[in-house]
DNA sequence: GATGAATGAGCGTTCATTCAT
DNA sequence: GATGAATGAACGCTCATTCAT
């Protein structure tokens, strides 16, 4: 299902591909390039590396994603396609659905669940990671989409705690942003580092306590 | 304003290339390098197009600087090996120095200072976040070398407004995870995009009014 | 004529070539390259010219063969490591299997079919003599290797007729130091020279009879 | 002195250099470029290279030396211009001036000298051996330059062991085919390789005894 | 006379892309 | 649809040569 956000990646993309229908040796080539533009960066890899990789001629690339660029796109459209309804949509529907009793709760439940997303899609993160060095208008659009289509959703998440007076009273894409910026502290170099571990309890139960102090009113 | 501290890489980059002595092509060279890099990658350029923007032949670059690589090390060397030490090592003896009477003046002040020293390295700061997406050992490399370096130093610093009551008593590196989290979170964008300025004032303001709550104890 | 040893080059060479798989357009690379490395020295003949004569693209010359280097090599490598082994032995044998019933013969016989060997691979032998100035090490294998293959063939060979004192006393590969040396010292202008053309009959006659004197045994 | 030959450079090298009045730094430009040539060829050998050896800059070498090939030049020029005379008119007429008893006698006396003229010559015989697989008419030329100049007063020092019956009525020029070409069968590995001695007495002993009887008239 | 920074043509090599099979 | 040989433009780099100091 497509988020309600309308996000559509045509506008950024272009010609993006149904990645559904894909033959086998095609999805071989996806994840071939996949492993190998996050361990060695897109201008490090080649189409023969993918190739070989895939077990696959070098024509049968182009033959699908005419050029190595539209390789890049088919990783990074699903991934913008998937991440931008989860992280917005599903996530802030899921938090709303939960009504869990305290902001404390609600915090906790979030942190945990974007670090399993981050980890379960490091590889498509390092990626764009390293576009957004290259691209940097991918960073401004995909900010910008999120922060229209989270805006009057969080809002509404966050004002039964601010109601409550356990959430102050600003507005919610700052309180996000701070959120964000201390998980992004904790996860980089995990999504970075190939073989760096993270501990998730030990991870939330810090930033929850930090970021509780910093965002719960004072008496 | 540029810091007080002297903070002004002009002046410690360009001692350093003084030291190597580098003439006027070649220190046009490494202008050239710094700004095509930061721009279009390092990938993305070619010695062609550096030589074309310095102003000298291709020959020149590799006369001095052995290798494309080279020059992205003459680059990043002396940025990480003196510019952030020295940056750093400056800034918390300022910070201490200075003696704020309340942890909130040393925050408010703290914060100007890394935002003007962030942007004036923008294209170095770009140039490496590009750079750690491929060589991540530079991350923890930087990280290792400055937690080292500060750690005993702040916890110093801090310590004053612990005993006061002001800060909470995490140990420094965690605190400084936070400030320096939030800090980067309003950073990014900037730093990635050419021709986003900061409104240095506002951040500071928000940046403070956050941090300050989730690190002060409560009653 | 071509010697009835079967020391036909092309054919070695070719089913050599034929073992690798080579298309027409990689035979035409070994083809120029042979011509032009003969003609014009290694490093005087570059990439783009064998590319050029051989009617090919640059790229095609180095998906084969990897670098310049490597071209070297799929030239010489057959030749010493195949044409010469296999021509030394063939011609040993087939010098025993002859039964010529004087050493004169035996003499005259080897001369000729060994001058008919240079003549059908001068350009090879051309491009070894200059390598060797570079890689000393060659000639020392490819004696050695020559040495060990052949002592006791033209110890059996040469037995016989030492035996009717019609040959010194000699080990073998002094007396066949003596042969080759007259050999190369008339064959020399004429591979170092394209356009020198030898008169077989004339030096056989010269070398047989000098040689003979040399080699006899006096009374 | 210039051997009576009147060997003219000048024809083969147009402009040859007069090395005394050569300062120096040119010397040791000279000396640098003998040993880095036989070391690692003409071509494997940079003007950097020379440079650095010889302790000057760079254009030092081109102020005198005009181009590379000058260099190359300024070496060979006084290696044929002293090896032919030497080889040819002080060797010969020492020959004759000896007035050796017997033909024998002469060929031990010739052979030691030239393995002698050869060990103090290594380095230019070495580079001059690489020059004339580039460029053969080197060889020609100062063959026929050699048989021209020492036919004649071979044939009168021969003519004295012919009459007598030591040797064999062939013209001299063949003769000294022969001798030539076994003594370059023996020094051959001496030359090229750098570490290679040569047993001078062994190989004096074993040349003439099979010279010897090539050229000896059978009763 | 000597320097060495600078040059620029040319090199070997890579690689995304095409196309005949 | 898949292949892989072939392409050719562009790349990083070398080096003989020049020239202002």
């Amino acid at each position: 299902m497509m988020s309600k956000m309308g996000l559509d990646m045509q506008t950024i993309f272009g010609q993006a591909l149904d990645n559904r229908g894909l033959s086998r040796k095609q999805q071989a080539v996806l994840n071939a390039s996949l492993v190998l533009f996050a361990e060695q960066g897109y201008d490090g890899t080649s189409t023969a590396d993918i190739a070989h990789k895939a077990g696959v001629s070098e024509g049968t690339i182009f033959k699908r994603f005419r050029t190595k660029e539209g390789l890049l796109q088919a990783i990074l459209e699903p991934f913008l396609n998937q991440v931008i309804p989860q992280a917005a949509g599903e996530f802030v529907s899921d938090l709303a659905d939960k009504r869990f009793p305290h902001f404390k709760d609600l915090l906790a439940y979030g942190i945990r669940d974007r670090i399993d997303f981050v980890t379960a899609n490091r590889p498509e993160m390092k990626i764009f990671i390293q576009e957004i060095g290259k691209n940097p208008i991918l960073l401004v659009q995909m900010t910008n989409m999120l922060a229209d289509a989270l805006r009057e959703s969080f809002n509404d998440v966050f004002k039964v705690y601010q109601d409550k007076g356990e959430l102050v009273q600003w507005e919610s894409m700052r309180i996000m942003r701070y959120v964000t910026s201390v998980l992004i502290g904790y996860m980089i170099p995990n999504v970075i580092m190939d073989d760096m571990p993270v501990d998730k309890e030990h991870v939330t139960q810090e930033a929850v306590e930090f970021l509780l102090l910093g965002l719960t009113p004072r008496a």
